[in-house]
RNA sequence: GGCCCCAUCGUCUAGGGGACCAGGACGCCGGCCUCUCACGCCGGAAACACGGGUUCGAAUCCCGUUGGGGCUACCA
């Protein structure tokens, strides 16, 4: 049998880290087997669903690299792939089961329902429905349909068990008793999740259905659809649920969950692929952690997913962010932080000078980083000096304070004066030359030089920072890098 | 309330009767490297929720307790 997984979100938001790791191993699962991976939307809840999350949904699942074989925006012969273009064909499925009598038409108003549920669960009784239109004559019914009353369809629920063998947590079953006559089909017309689902579900011969542990319970529901409809269930398999810092379920108050939010600071999709998937899933061979979305695939299996909720670790993100970021070239690197540095008015049009020119920029400050984004405030360093502001840090302070710091600057800045382009060896010779004016070595002779020539104490090592900020010199930036020598000159300006 | 699921370092996890006084990773702490911050390297602290069984032997199997989560909707 040819495996077939879908991802079936309800566009009522933005692509969230929990849907995204259903999403990730239904596509896992789905390439590993050579199998298809289908998408589709379930927007039956019209007052939640908008369309431009739907599209948001695509465009982030597609950044992630999760591309789907069939649904919505791709097409595909077992669609449509949208639930609210499919009325019809629950429709047809729903008349079935009505004509066959294994559903029923309920006229309780939903007012009444729900204040018999609030009154038995008070004292202390199951809330379930009472079954009160279950033995209404099928044709008198019809009738009162006929004439326009409000009617929902209630599947008529067998009693038994229901039990099933979840890929992920094992056997698992459940007693028909807990289990009222749901609704199948409001009295809108709409069709309720667990009908609509089961049958989209047959009809797209989806094979294996993975989804969120909170379905977990939804599932024997499904089955007795499933059963209604004369068709075999699929195969399950649950997640675990993905936790906040607090052990509740991840949401917006943990801070960023959104995908697009996880892009703008600067994460690499194969960095966020890979951590999910290692949140509730380990690869066979043991202290492997940095994989490939081609690692994932190749290795993918659901007899290794854990059953225990896992809470979202933002700092080993980051720790994988670093090591998928260290995979990708330079010119790669180019191409991700140029965004932001525009952002920050750093640069502007990118000729192929400029590229150059950033690509050694980001040699020199590629180490130092978990994100694009740090990427970018990085190069601060570069783009942005302003001794004004930094020189009063206490640490330039510090460093300011030895003795024979500000000479060595001088001599340092003397040492430049007949020169134009500075090169690596020219810098070399002036640090050289102010060591042998103020005797100044190591730390004492290296961090002036850092403070004048970037109003730091800390940054990139001072031959590539020489060199880039040289390099920049005949670039058309938006706003000129001062070389070497006027920063020299300005930090001395501001010093006693 | 009823039903279902879960429980190994702070966090992600390995482990599924003897290989475990529990291994790896993130983070944390210390050291080395070094002009600085980082990076890198080396080292360290840190866990089987609790109580009963079963067994020669339990992190591993069973029962209970506690704690967390889910379902019990004309939400998905």
């Amino acid at each position: 049998m040819s495996v077939r997984v879908r991802f079936a979100p309800s566009p009522t938001g933005f692509l969230h880290v929990g849907n995204v790791r259903t999403a990730l191993f239904n596509w896992l699962f789905a390439r590993r087997h050579a199998g298809a991976f289908i998408l589709r939307i379930e927007d039956t809840d019209a007052a939640r669903s908008e369309r431009h999350f739907e599209e948001a949904l695509c465009r982030d699942l597609r950044w992630l690299g999760l591309d789907w074989d069939e649904g919505v925006q791709v097409g595909g012969e077992h669609g449509p792939y949208r639930q609210t273009d499919r009325y019809a064909l629950y429709t047809d499925q729903a008349t079935r089961l009505l004509e066959q009598g294994a559903a029923y038409h309920c006229f309780c108003p939903a007012e009444e329902l729900e204040q018999e549920r609030q009154k038995r669960l008070e004292a202390g009784l199951q809330p379930g429905y009472s079954g009160k239109c279950r033995r209404l004559d099928p044709t008198q019914a019809g009738q009162r349909v006929e004439s326009g009353e409000a009617a929902v369809l209630r599947l008529r629920v067998r009693s038994g068990k229901v039990g099933f063998e979840d890929l992920v947590f094992g056997p698992v079953e459940f007693d028909c008793e807990q289990i009222e006559d749901f609704v199948l089909r409001r009295s809108d017309g709409s069709p309720q999740y667990n009908f609509a689902v089961v049958v989209d579900d047959i009809g797209m011969k989806i094979s294996h259905v993975i989804r969120g542990e909170g379905h977990l319970s939804n599932t024997p529901r499904q089955i007795l659809v499933y059963e209604a409809l004369g068709q075999p269930p699929p195969h399950f398999a649950h997640l675990s649920t993905i936790l906040g810092p607090d052990g509740a379920k991840l949401s917006k108050r943990h801070g960023a969950t959104s995908i697009d939010e996880f892009r703008e600071a600067g994460f690499v999709p194969e960095a966020l692929i890979n951590y999910l998937a290692l949140l509730g899933w380990s690869p066979e061979e043991e202290g492997r952690e940095i994989l490939s979305p081609a690692d994932l695939c190749r290795e993918f299996d659901l007899k290794r997913v854990n059953r225990s909720p896992a809470v979202f670790d933002p700092e080993k993100l980051r720790w994988v962010n670093r090591s998928h970021l260290r995979a990708r070239s330079a010119a790669e690197l180019v191409d991700l932080v140029v965004p932001s540095l525009r952002r920050r008015g750093w640069i502007d049009q990118v000729t192929s000078e400029i590229r150059d020119w950033l690509e050694s920029l980001i040699e020199g400050l590629r180490k130092y980083l978990e994100t694009v984004e740090d990427l970018a405030a990085a190069a601060e360093v570069i783009f942005d000096f302003r001794p004004e502001r930094d020189l009063h840090n206490t640490q330039v302070q510090e460093v300011l304070r030895e003795d024979h710091a500000v000479e060595t600057i001088r001599a340092f800045q003397r040492a430049l004066d007949e020169e134009t382009a500075l090169t690596p060896e020219t810098y070399r010779a002036a640090v050289k030359a102010a060591q042998k004016a103020t005797g100044a070595r190591g730390k004492r002779l290296y961090h002036p030089i850092r403070v004048a020539l970037t109003g730091r104490s800390s940054g990139p090592e001072l031959d590539r920072l020489v060199e880039i900020v040289e390099g920049a010199r005949q670039l058309p930036l938006p706003a000129p890098v001062p070389p070497v020598r006027k920063r020299v000159e300005l930090v001395l300006e501001l010093l006693p």
